[in-house]
DNA sequence: GTCTATATCGGGATAGAC
DNA sequence: GTCTATCCCGATATAGAC
């Protein structure tokens, strides 16, 4: 009889302690920063043992992680809804986009920092340039691809393969500056994506400009450089 | 008699000891990695006890600090002969001086990435944005006024203040990504510093001209954001 | 002032019992 | 799947040799 309400779900205890350890870690990162945070209190916190912590995350930084990845799925109707109530210009949608990161990245600056304090590094699993991040990034990427589409703007064909990539380095650029952006509610960040955004939409109107040939044809073998061509 | 052999330099043991304590530690980081080097490893091939290592770095951090500081001095005649040797023209110039930096820091790959490992946060006594590096981020930012200077170029009068800053952010984004280049002879990073040496030149010439004047007062704007005006 | 030796702590990580 | 005990290492502290 109860058999049946709890049905398929063997393992539904494990999942509920996995959730309390992330959560717990969450909270705790926000509340006292992430160094602060031992692995110890985590597991005291989620009322399991420290041993149980690790039997689900193998390190303090796989939490670190999970968040990661909790994170992104958890932004994609956010994405789609900004997105909605945004003008189709490239410079309104860009903002909102990396915007809508910001937003829900705020309450976690911490734990972003954490995250992306060896993210220079793509040999480390906590970079957004990881091989094992990379279903994270090509996801984020294909909303720049997105955007792109939706704006018109008649991108030169030896740009267009490269630019929604460039547009994901460029959010990614905001945000690294955004984790360490001390100004009253990060107000610099603000006024860098404002401008940025109108910038980057600017010098893509340009680039389709006869004259500009040369240098782009440069910049893209920069970009395939830096890609790993 | 003897006491006059030895004169002035009581501390000259003390000395030696921190320097045999740093040379340890940079061939065991060197050959080891940072990270598997410990600082019992360090003292044990200083052949001194633990705390010694402790008594002149206060942490295993300080040691890589003191790398920086001592490349940094190391360096400056290679720079000087370096652009004696180059011509005067900015692109030549930039890619000499950055390939001293490259070259002299070649065997201590693994170094400097426990050093540009927390790069990305200013708050980071490691890092090269921070304060307490700022007296070797000025004679580092010295050297591309200079080179500004040699050149001859005649840089536009609000780009020019910042225009050393900007080039030395140039540098460090060759080095890093000259950290984490794992191509052979880190071909990319060369292929890199040329082309990207070769467009700064360019760029600035072209912001010379009457019509880029509006791009140029966005330019000078967003480096201003980022520098925290 | 320059060290050695040693003890101790805090925290990330692991092994093995249950 | 969970806990206890333990290890390792960075870091601190201290007592004392010289």
């Amino acid at each position: 009889m109860f058999k049946n309400n709890v049905p398929s779900k063997v393992s539904h205890k494990a999942e509920v302690t996995e959730r309390k350890i992330l959560d717990a870690a969450l909270e705790m990162f926000r509340t006292q920063g992430f160094d602060e945070t031992t692995v110890r209190d985590i597991a005291a916190a989620a009322e399991v043992a420290t041993g149980a912590a690790y039997y689900y995350y193998p390190s303090k930084d796989a939490i670190v992680l999970a968040f990661y990845q909790q994170s992104c799925a958890e932004m994609q109707p956010r994405i789609e809804d900004a997105l909605a109530k945004s003008s189709k210009n490239l410079e309104d949608r860009l903002q909102a986009l990396i915007d809508v990161k910001l937003e829900y990245f705020g309450t976690y600056r911490s734990v972003l920092r954490a995250l992306l304090k060896s993210g220079a590094d793509p040999a480390n699993p906590l970079s957004p340039f990881a091989e094992n991040n990379k279903p994270i990034r090509e996801i984020d990427v294909a909303w720049f691809r997105r955007i792109l589409i939706d704006c018109g703007i008649r991108v030169p064909k030896d740009l267009e393969p490269h630019m929604p990539e460039v547009l994901w380095m460029f959010q990614m650029g905001v945000i690294y500056f955004w984790i360490s952006d001390d100004s009253r509610g990060q107000q610099r960040t603000t006024r860098l994506l404002e401008l940025g955004s109108k910038t980057v939409a600017t010098l893509l109107k340009i680039a389709g400009l006869p004259l500009t040939r040369p240098l782009r044809k440069v910049a893209v073998e920069l970009i395939e450089i830096v890609k790993g061509a």
